[in-house]
DNA sequence: CGGGATCCTAACCGATACTG
DNA sequence: CAGTATCGGTTAGGATCCCG
């Protein structure tokens, strides 16, 4: 079943791209999965340790749905499944490689360097 | 008063990021502020109709608290403010583009079709 | 191990009304 | 024009239990 995707012909590419990436951990299960290629499950949940697992099974129908990730399922006991990104889901890579960039700039450079301004610092929740 | 960033130090650089433009209409925004440098909040709200002039104010203070935004006010009758991205709202500007980049080519071949698939990708020009 | 089904609460968000 | 305030329906999402 395929989730419906409304055209934004008259408007913004980049509600286009939310249609799809917007939602709690999809942008972070994109990442881990362009990491790692492959990915089971629990694996996932590991990386991603704040995100349940019920909410970890809805984002992935939805990337299912949305064509973005191919998920796999062998069937032995106990159940094996593993999910990998399809080829337009690589599609997406500059997006969530540009959010990675941009996350490791600002965290590292609050975190390791300390020399953040204090604008930075606010911004990321820290005092200056 | 600042909104709650929590800091990713262990973990997601991507969640990091989230956190400062995950939001309804926040990348949206920024891709305006981008592209037009100020605008006015009745020009933000022509841009991105679908968009109620509560939610707009919503995300719009959200984004001046995390500092990714200027908030101008002209003390007029009538009311006169405008918007503009500060130095750490025009860090994301490769974020937004690679978003309004892949949103560009999504709506020029896939949701015509109403579905991605990998044909599409090929004719994305992404390799398959 | 990899989920789905249920229940329940918090949050989100749209509609409407109001104001300097 | 540029918002805020309030109300109420809808959804998001946690907790728990279950099953092959």
């Amino acid at each position: 079943m395929q989730r419906h995707i409304y055209a934004c012909q008259d408007g913004c590419p980049v509600q286009s791209t939310l249609q799809i990436i917007s939602g709690k951990w999809k942008a972070v299960i994109l990442y881990h999965l362009l990491k790692n290629d492959t990915c089971r499950f629990g694996e996932l949940q590991r990386k991603i340790e704040d995100c349940s697992s019920r909410m970890l099974a809805l984002q992935l129908n939805e990337l299912e749905k949305d064509n973005v990730v191919k998920k796999n399922v062998y069937s032995v006991m106990p159940p094996k499944t593993d999910y990998t990104l399809t080829e337009f889901g690589k599609s997406l890579a500059p997006v969530v490689e540009a959010m990675e960039k941009w996350g490791d700039h600002y965290n590292q450079t609050i975190v390791k360097e300390g020399h953040a301004n204090a604008e930075d610092c606010r911004a990321l929740g820290y005092e200056s």
